[in-house]
DNA sequence: GACCAGGCACATC
DNA sequence: GATGTGCATGGT
């Protein structure tokens, strides 16, 4: 019995309408946000990457020639920022010796083999990989996050233990492999997780609650 | 002054 | 393989 993710996201855009997202001007300021973003608040993200192009540093091979230090000051207000400088190190590296800081040269990838190189830059876990193949490359790769586990957890879709591997495949094998359906859903889970499903939940208002076990 | 935010790596058991 | 901990700013 196929579950209703279908009628979760009906609801979810009715009440929302279209979120819009990644908010990023390029791919590369993309990658660069879904670095940033790990375990912070999006409106300090923004701060971090109006600072980096205010210093002209939202480019590859700025970031890959700057020392550490300064790009950790650069992106300060995001939080974490001395790991998430060297993270975002990592990542460059990795785009721009690999690759040559081409995204097309991403594209052409089979996006399993470029999910796996992903997984492998220090820093870059299964959200960060997943929110570069969707929303920085328009590749079909289902998001999931802290919002994704809790509103599928309070509606008995998926137990408390379940990992992100597992709620990745839930939502692909219950959905057509679509990236601008996917780039939507997770947005929207986010709209909904962040207004209505968090620890002190407010369940009677919320657009899902129809639908809650 | 707590609590939370669009995670991840690493240590330890 | 599970569980715990460090990382840090800024808004509510």
């Amino acid at each position: 019995m196929p579950l209703p993710l279908r009628d979760y996201f009906k609801d979810l855009l009715a009440h929302y309408g279209p979120q819009h997202w990644w908010p990023g001007e390029s791919p590369f300021e993309v990658m660069v946000g879904a670095v940033l973003t790990q375990g912070a608040a999006w409106s300090n993200v923004e701060k971090a990457i109006r600072n980096l192009k205010a210093y002209d540093l939202l480019d590859p091979g700025r970031i890959h020639e700057l020392d550490e230090d300064t790009l950790a000051l650069a992106i300060k207000p995001a939080g974490y920022f001395r790991v998430k400088a060297r993270r975002l190190k990592n990542l460059v590296a990795w785009f721009v010796v690999r690759h040559g800081a081409d995204v097309e040269k991403l594209r052409a990838l089979r996006p399993d083999l470029l999910r796996e190189e992903l997984l492998e830059v220090k820093g870059v876990g299964p959200e960060t990989a997943d929110s570069i193949l969707l929303y920085a490359l328009g590749i079909p790769s289902f998001v999931v996050d802290t919002y994704t586990h809790r509103v599928m957890t309070r509606h008995g879709l998926a137990g408390e233990d379940t990992g992100y591997d597992d709620l990745k495949e839930t939502f692909e094998r219950a959905l057509p492999r679509d990236a601008a359906l996917y780039n939507e859903f997770h947005a929207l889970i986010v709209a909904v997780g962040k207004e209505f499903c968090r620890p002190t939940a407010r369940c009677e208002t919320c657009p899902l609650r129809a639908r809650l076990p």
